[in-house]
DNA sequence: CCTCCAAGGATAGTTCAGCTATCCATCAGC
DNA sequence: GCTGATGGATAGCTGAACTATCCTTGGAGG
């Protein structure tokens, strides 16, 4: 990483200046480099903007905030910021009536979320795309995924509970959130691949064609 | 949607001409507008790039492939594409051995996957990532969320194998491959909430900042 | 004490993706 | 024949993420 792109971090607010020990010279210690890595993996590995990954650290760096404030926020922070459609948008409908099904089985579920969670505005609006494309969107789809995230994100959350210094914990909540989503699209993808394979084992017996360059025919 | 945008699609390739019925005028059907959808769906709610959606698409269309592969090189186009650090990288030593890891764990699990499949590297990378920034990264972490998935993956895969027009399964692949991974993140930081809310039930018991701002104080 | 030059800081430039706007030629319809 | 919407090509725009240049400063070697 070339050193204008560490005075980009700092100008962006990404990094925190190191305290300056001269005019000419500041100390930077090894949270810098830490920090440096994280942002690295934040925007490489977990697909954020530089302005997500601000507004995430920022919160995770505000003493304002208690620790569950802070774990919670950051939480709110990560993810894309979707807004519903205009009241005068004719897909309004749509989403409300979709919205007020994924409330209704949340209620069903008991699970204790705003209204107001970011997820679930991304939630909607991906269902909404599904079946406005004339797809499956069913509430008993949804309801399948739910019960299987549970328990790991019960998991997780255990994990995160034991880093008993908050600064710390903040970190490794951004980090776990953002890293472990990559991972679970992966698996998913190959278990795809495993059924897939197992159903008619005779497809894609040789390696499958190299992606990245444009097919043969077509 | 503009006509310059849908025009940028044309030159792009991610749309098929209209089968031109004069030399200045060309005919478009239901088809073109369900892509049209289906291309801002991808870019919008799936987050992939014109060309990820393009490469997609040119398979999804391209008769030279049976049913099965068409499917299975869709999959195999859709995600990020990962290389594994140079042979030099002295990265590489840890990259192998996770990889190694992985492909024990894949083994245990009997999934049959491909050394080669994309995601495979793609979880190696986030798996590397994780570990370098000294968070726990560990197989059993990893064996859980795959337990989890693949359930969900095989019920996904029954609902692909009814859509009996081989374009319309090919559509439907990409669709639900792209369109159920929000769905599964956002879930997954319900989840979160929830688990948060319940463990310590005075947390966040007011309505969250609005994130999207600059928080106050930092 | 003077000079030199590495580090800090500011500013402008670069590259790429994803649009967007303009221009021009064409030809169905009046 | 004239008009004007449409297709096609080309160039321009915007924002994100860097990247390169320039200028300033002040401690260290001589």
């Amino acid at each position: 990483m070339s050193v204008a792109t560490v005075k980009y971090y700092l100008r962006e607010g990404l990094l925190a200046p190191g305290t300056p020990v001269t005019a000419r010279q500041s100390e930077y210690g090894e949270e810098h480099l830490r920090r440096l890595r994280l942002i690295r993996a934040l925007l490489t590995v977990g697909g954020m903007t530089v302005q997500q990954a601000r507004d995430v650290l920022a919160v995770a760096d505000d003493p304002a905030f208690g620790r569950h404030e802070r774990l919670g926020i950051a939480q709110y922070m990560l993810g894309p910021r979707i807004t519903p459609p205009e009241e005068s948008d004719p897909r309004r409908e749509l989403w409300d009536e979709v919205f007020a099904e994924l409330r209704e089985l949340l209620t069903e579920l008991d699970w204790r979320v705003y209204d107001e969670a970011p997820p679930l505005a991304a939630l909607t609006r991906a269902v909404v795309t599904l079946r406005s494309l004339g797809y499956e969107g069913g509430i008993d789809h949804i309801r399948r995924y739910a019960l299987a995230m549970h328990p790991i994100a019960a998991e997780e959350y255990a994990v995160l509970d034991r880093y008993p210094v908050l600064e710390e914990a903040i970190e490794a909540t951004v980090a776990y959130t953002t890293l472990y989503e990559p991972i679970l699209l992966a698996l998913r993808r190959l278990a795809h691949e495993d059924v897939s394979a197992r159903l008619h084992g005779t497809a894609r017996s040789q390696p499958p064609p190299t992606p990245g360059e444009p097919l043969s025919s077509s």
